[in-house]
DNA sequence: AACGCTTACAACCGCAGAAAC
DNA sequence: CGTTTCTGCGGTTGTAAGCGT
């Protein structure tokens, strides 16, 4: 991982700024900082640290490995299905995607499914499996625009609005007229990363949803009256229907406080389902006086226990045969033959029982491996000056500390 | 054992929007 | 109201580790 390690470089503020791999030493000046004054202002914590890192290095760092209540290890098969969804109707919304999976960051997800698309499509495959290019074929069908804004105006910014035909919601918008007048003959860049199932989507069969309780049929005739069965005008643009979706997106490293799902839009809410993952975390605490930061409640953090199941909260991958979707029986090699166990080594507790001088023993021996919800070593970090899976075993050791509110106020 | 390829992932970069001044 | 600063997001890159030959 190490990036020309020791290099320096010119900006995010002025002055010689270290670039590469985070050391022990740095995590733990960033880590204090934080527990003292909170999340945000990160531009502060090299003026009232000394650490030579700028604030976006510094907030990446703290986003992605050092916060408490990061869940690391592979995917479980139901983070899996829940990206795909996500990705299937909202694109490369990574911040919003992992805003849905509790404990997982953008980059991670991210980084999972760059590496999962290339896959796929060196080997020629479909990126996403039938029942979920189903799903959001109905929901498409509903005219459901995931870029609507809380208004239900369609977003200003990328990627542009949907033109919604009644014969295939999913058609792309139409080729943008090259300079000498001609139409390109394929859709731009943009429109085919964005909308990567849209893609896959062309000329699929259009299913209306009559009502609930009826089972979706296929409509193939051409459908532009007022919307009786769609509960809305046949052709829409810009126009369609108002989705509440979040009128601003939940940075990534914020939970989601709110028991009834406040903020997430319909669509999302529909993609959850009965099978969404828990978004309401019973053993966090919301500290007032430090927005956005949490923490786990002393003496409320429950540990996994190894092997014994109840802890076990995710891994089910373990149990899942290749080309086996154990969700709904039918064979669909996307995820499964995919995984592949993490690599590298599990992290030991004494570096980070060392650094808080920490009996060893009070970090329970189990913790990392259960916590990533896997079997499998949790995979991490890999420089020689950063300890391995040091941010993991950071920011789950964060959370068993004992917060005072008073001696971490924002203002302190 | 050596080599090359692939995978996984940390971290950087540029950009854009929001907030502060 | 324009400018500056801060923050967050998405894309990209570099590299360690794993794996096959």
């Amino acid at each position: 991982m190490a990036r020309s390690g020791g290099g320096g470089v010119e900006g995010c503020g002025g002055g010689v700024l270290k670039k590469g791999p985070w050391t022990q030493a740095e995590d733990k000046l960033l880590v204090d900082h934080v527990r003292r004054h909170g999340e945000g202002n990160w531009n502060a914590v090299r003026r009232e640290t000394g650490l030579q890192r700028c604030g976006k290095s510094c907030r990446l760092r703290w986003a992605n490995h050092l916060r408490p209540n990061l869940r690391k290890g592979p995917f479980s098969p139901e983070e899996e299905r829940q990206i795909l969804r996500l990705h299937g109707l909202i694109g490369n919304k990574w911040a919003r995607i992992s805003s849905h999976l509790p404990g997982r960051t953008d980059n991670e997800i991210k980084n999972y499914w760059n590496t999962r698309l290339k896959r796929r499509q060196r080997a020629g495959l479909p990126l996403y499996p039938p029942d979920i290019e189903r799903e959001i074929a109905l929901l498409r069908a509903q005219n459901i625009n995931p870029f609507a804004d809380a208004d239900g105006n369609a977003n200003s910014g990328l990627p542009p609005p949907l033109l919604y035909d009644a014969n295939n919601p999913f058609a792309l918008p139409p080729a943008v007229p090259s300079p000498s007048g001609s139409a390109t003959a394929s859709h731009s860049p943009l429109i085919n990363q964005s909308y990567p199932l849209l893609n896959q989507m062309q000329g699929m069969p259009v299913f209306h949803l009559a009502s609930s309780q009826q089972s979706p049929q296929p409509v193939f005739h051409h459908h532009q009256d007022n919307g009786a069965a769609l509960g809305h005008g046949g052709f829409v643009s810009s126009g369609l229907p108002p989705l509440p979706t979040r009128a601003h997106e939940l940075p990534s490293n914020q939970f989601d406080t709110s028991s009834s799902g406040g903020g997430a839009g319909l669509l999302e809410s529909l993609l959850l389902g009965d099978d969404h993952l828990p978004r309401h975390i019973p053993t966090m605490v919301k500290v007032n006086s430090m927005p956005a930061l949490t923490y786990r409640e002393p003496g409320s953090c429950r540990l996994p226990v190894h092997g014994a199941g109840a802890g076990s909260d995710s891994d089910e991958t373990s149990h899942c045969l290749p080309g086996e979707d154990m969700h709904h029986g039918a064979k669909w090699n996307f995820t499964y033959e995919d995984f592949k166990p993490a690599k590298r080594r599990t992290p030991s507790e004494a570096g980070i029982s060392d650094m808080f001088g920490v009996a060893p023993g009070f970090i329970p021996g189990d913790w990392f491996s259960a916590c990533g919800g896997s079997t499998a070593p949790s995979p991490g970090p890999s420089s020689a000056v950063t300890d391995d899976e040091f941010g993991l075993e950071m920011q789950q050791f964060m959370s068993l500390l004992p917060l005072s509110i008073d001696e971490h106020s924002w203002n302190a």
